[in-house]
DNA sequence: TTGTAGGTTGTAACATAGTTATTTCAGGGC
DNA sequence: GCCCTGAAATAACTATGTTACAACCTACAA
C-alpha cells in the first residue's frame, strides 16, 4: 500500500478529484474517472483495488487541505485571534471543497469507510485545532482543562455550523457567517480565564 | 400528493422503514422493500412515483421522531432544565434512529432532496427548539436576542456532536456523552443572563 | 348486462453502477 | 523464432433505479 504512483495513476487521482469537485459523489464513478484519466476501468483496479481505494485518497486530500487551511492562518503572536482565525478558515475551506468535506465527514459515497491510514491524516487535522487550544492556554487565555477534550468540544461545534450550512439546512434568513461567528463567540466566551488585572 | 394511503402503501412504508433501521441507507433499494412488503416494484412506483417519494416519506418520519423526542421532555416549570432535557433528548434520539438521522442530515440516500413538504416538517423540528429558547428568555434566564438566530447557534452545536459521534469520528477516548454535556454546559454558559441577586 | 376508460399489477427490459473473467498484446528470456 | 509473464482492454456478471407493455381489474355509463 502507499507505494508511489505512476504518471496514469496520479491521472486517475486528478480525474477523480475533478470528478467530485464538479459533480459530487453521485458524479464519481470509476467508469467516469478511468475515462477522464483515459484509460480503461482496469486501470483503477490494479492500481487502487476497487472505487474505495480512490475514494481514501481522496479523503485524505481533503483532510490535507483541511489541514493546510488551518496552518495557513499562522503565528499571531496572540493565540486567541488565531484561533479565531483557524475556526474562520475552517469553514472557508469546508465551503470551497463542500463535496471533499461531504465526503470526509457525511459519508458521501456509499459504503465507503476509510483506511487506518486515512483515518490517521484525519486524526492530525483535528490535532491542529489541539494544539491551538495548548497555545491559548499557554498563553493565559483559555482555562485549564485537557486540550484535546477541548478542541472535541470546538470541532463539535464549528463541524455542525458548516455541515447544516453545507447540506442547505436554513431555518432563518440569517447569514450563515453572523451565525458562525456568534457560535464562535460562544466558545471564546466558554473557553476564556477571566483576566486578571 | 399526501393522499391517504392504502394497506399495501403503508405495508411498504413499513418494509422500507424497517430495511433503513436493519441496514443502512445502502440496504434502502426498490426491490428489496417491495419485496418485503409483499407486492412488486410497481408497487412502489404507482403509490409513490419513485424511490424518493419512498424516502421522502422516511424523511419526515425521522423529524416526526425528533420532534417527539424534543416534546418528550415536558415542562417542569424551568425552562433552562428543560432546555438541557431537550438537548439530551436530541442526542439520545439520533443514537436511536442513526439510520433516519444520517438520511435527515447527512444526504445518506444519493441524490435525494426533500419536498417541500418534507422540509416544512424539518422546520417545525427546529421551531421547537426555538420555542425553547424564547421560554427561557420569557423566565429571565436567557439573555435577549432573536430565538431562532439563538437556536440556529445551539442547533448548529449539537448536531455536530451527534453527527461526529454517529461517523464514529473520534479523537480521544472520552466518553461522547460528557463532551456532549460539556458542550451544553458551554452554550448555557453563553446564553444565560447574569443573575441579579 | 355489457362495454369502455382508467388505473394497477407483474413481467420483462433498459441504462448505469461496481466488479470480475476472459482475451489480447507487448516485452523478455530461452 | 517461440513461449512465458504481466498488464491492459474488452466483455460479461450482478445489482440497482426506472420504464415499457400486456394482462387484469374496477368503476361507471348505456
Amino acid at each position: 500500500m502507499a507505494r508511489a504512483l505512476d504518471e496514469q495513476g496520479q491521472a486517475l487521482l486528478d480525474a477523480a478529484s475533478g470528478l467530485l469537485a464538479a459533480e459530487g459523489a453521485t458524479g464519481l464513478t470509476v467508469r467516469r474517472i478511468a475515462a477522464d484519466a483515459g484509460c480503461s476501468t482496469m486501470g483503477v483496479y490494479s492500481r487502487f483495488g476497487n472505487k474505495d481505494g480512490v475514494v481514501d485518497h481522496l479523503y485524505m486530500e481533503g483532510f490535507r487541505r483541511l489541514i493546510a487551511a488551518m496552518e495557513g492562518v499562522g503565528d499571531s503572536g496572540d493565540p486567541l485571534t488565531d484561533m479565531r482565525r483557524c475556526g474562520q478558515a475552517y469553514r472557508r475551506n469546508a465551503l470551497e471543497n463542500a463535496t471533499y468535506y461531504l465526503v470526509m465527514f457525511a459519508r458521501a459515497v456509499p459504503g465507503f469507510v476509510p483506511s487506518d491510514e486515512a483515518k490517521a491524516v484525519s486524526l492530525a487535522s483535528f490535532q491542529r485545532m489541539a494544539d491551538r487550544v495548548r497555545k491559548c492556554q499557554e498563553a493565559g487565555q483559555y482555562i485549564d482543562g485537557s486540550p484535546t477534550a477541548m478542541a472535541e468540544v470546538i470541532w463539535g461545534a464549528i463541524h455542525g455550523h458548516v455541515m447544516l450550512e453545507l447540506v442547505g439546512m436554513r431555518a432563518t434568513g440569517d447569514d450563515p457567517a453572523e451565525r458562525y461567528e456568534h457560535m464562535l463567540d460562544l466558545i471564546e466566551q466558554g473557553f476564556r480565564r477571566p483576566e486578571r488585572d
